[in-house]
DNA sequence: AATATTAATCGTAATATTGCAATGAATAGA
DNA sequence: TCTATTCATTGCAATATTACGATTAATATT
């Protein structure tokens, strides 16, 4: 096998999982710092920046684009990729409210 | 190829990879839900609970503990797994900062 | 038109993940 | 001791991910 059963599991469970997904690779954690910081960013210069393939950049943005925490435009030859700021919001929204229901250590162990 | 070039990115973006790739699943996400709600549980409760087989659960229990967010001790024949607050608690911090750092919506595209 | 630049896509190889059956180890109860 | 229970580990098969070279498509430049 090695398909997630995804059909075992609660919408959301299956949303955060692809969430954090996305998030579970150096390359987009950085991808994404990069484009916090510049916030507008062409795919060439992540080329340089990161030290990856422009091929493999370009999957990895693609990736990114697919969950909508980034979106681009066409701007001439070169592409224009910056932070979909609804999705972060709700990223940062979805994760804090996952850990947030910590329970009152009564810790077992 | 497909090897992730952990070298080419700092320690944080690795790490901040690392703690993503342990949510990046709908079992371990259901999983955790279950130990914060009930603080404490044996991993035959969860077959139960989540109907996938005893050895895929164990594995993911066991990625779970490698990572440090659920520790474990045995009870006499049944073994009783809670969150670690700590590391839950470092957790929801380091999400919380990466998502914090949202530009001011200067939004090129 | 010919060439250069930029980025997406395709094909591929290597590696990782997911899931389960089977087996193993340890304890509890008859 | 023998058996049942509980969970970990091993080994396998299916699938997914990562990475890059090569190619393609589109626009810019000469």
């Amino acid at each position: 096998m090695g398909a997630t059963k995804t059909d075992l599991f609660s919408k959301k469970q299956n949303e955060l999982a692809a969430m954090a997904k996305a998030l579970a690779h150096p390359a987009r954690i950085a991808i994404l710092q990069v484009l916090v910081k510049t916030n507008a960013c062409v795919c060439g210069s992540l080329v340089d920046e990161l030290g990856l393939a422009q091929a493999t950049i370009s999957q990895h943005l693609k990736e990114l684009k697919q969950v909508g925490l980034i979106q681009g435009t066409i701007e001439g030859t070169s592409v224009c990729y910056c932070i979909n700021p609804k999705v972060w919001q709700q990223y940062k929204e979805f994760f804090a409210m996952f850990f947030k229901e910590l329970p009152e250590n009564k810790s077992c162990c």
